[in-house]
DNA sequence: TGACAATAGTTGTTTTAACGAGTATTGTGC
DNA sequence: GCACAATACTCGTTAAAACAACTATTGTCA
């Protein structure tokens, strides 16, 4: 059982398990990585899931997506994607149109002021997870990334995403 | 580049770099794994946060702590100690106390109900760890825990925790 | 000592998320 | 083809986070 973790948080009940102090460690690192981004993401007034939706409809092309789908790729559930969207088309980031083919089905498609937005974000994004984690070499990350991915790999019922 | 995330986001356009695939993968990770402590707590109308410092009022004893000490060990921030407090209180599983020595500080100690209440999430808590991580080895959960130690290693501001 | 800054919490306000019910549209089975 | 379920969102309400301003107490130092 390693020391580091238990010293910083100063307490002096052991994890029970090797399992609880991955857990906690994770949360902990997790948090302290999002912790950057989020102030970035702050000065351009997007929140973490706003930015998120962005790349969402980015990485979907010109042609955009269903709310459903979005829903869908990322941590949040659906209910919620109406009133994200709401804020991202009231900013001219986001448009929104009603399928014709199935007049239920409402299609997202990112704006030239939304490409813009997250082309201004690209380089200092990058540029945040490279000096936060400069100090892994590429062996670690390559690890870390096969224990994450094995980790969710039980049973595995994981459909969600959170870029 | 390893290609599990990517085919579970759909995303064609790939990893800009290692680290962000590393981001995404822990992000992912740890939404995928505290899905199931909620579902655990909500059953005993806790939440994350709530469950959180009771176990950090645990770990301190019966003399308790500052709020701010609370703040301190948990990622939020010191405003919402109060009203994080003001709660569990109210539900009689900790008391708040102003200090003689400095009447500033007010000192809160977990209460026999919460104890109580900690108790009978012990077992099952422990459990969930278990089993949501048994197909890893120890080789690879100790892996992971130095590997995350790791990330957060850098320059190392972190004084803040989440259990 | 007495003004002023620093610390520790609290309270108020505004956003933001969470949960659930409600509406419109499409698919299905009898 | 018509009731009925399923889908795809939307809306309303309630709970929680975030941010900032405020009070009370203590520490500092001219």
């Amino acid at each position: 059982m390693s020391g580091r973790l238990l010293k910083e948080i100063k307490q002096t009940r052991p994890f029970s398990s090797l399992e609880e102090e991955l857990f906690l460690n994770l949360i902990r690192t997790v948090d302290s990585l999002s912790r950057d981004h989020g102030e970035l993401l702050k000065t351009h007034l997007l929140s973490s899931e706003q930015y998120n939706v962005l790349r969402i409809l980015r990485g979907a092309g010109g042609s955009g997506l269903p709310c459903s789908e979005i829903g869908a790729r990322m941590v949040t559930r659906s209910p919620d994607i109406t009133r994200l969207l709401d804020k991202l088309v009231a900013r001219g980031l986001v448009t929104r149109a009603r399928s014709e083919e199935d007049r239920r089905v409402v299609h997202a498609t990112i704006a030239p002021q939304g490409l813009a937005m997250l082309s201004t974000l690209d380089r200092p994004m990058q540029e945040l997870n490279r000096t936060s984690l400069s100090h892994m070499s590429e062996r670690d990350l390559r690890t870390a990334i096969a224990l994450l991915e094995k980790m969710r790999g039980r049973g595995n019922d994981d459909s969600k995403e959170k870029p």
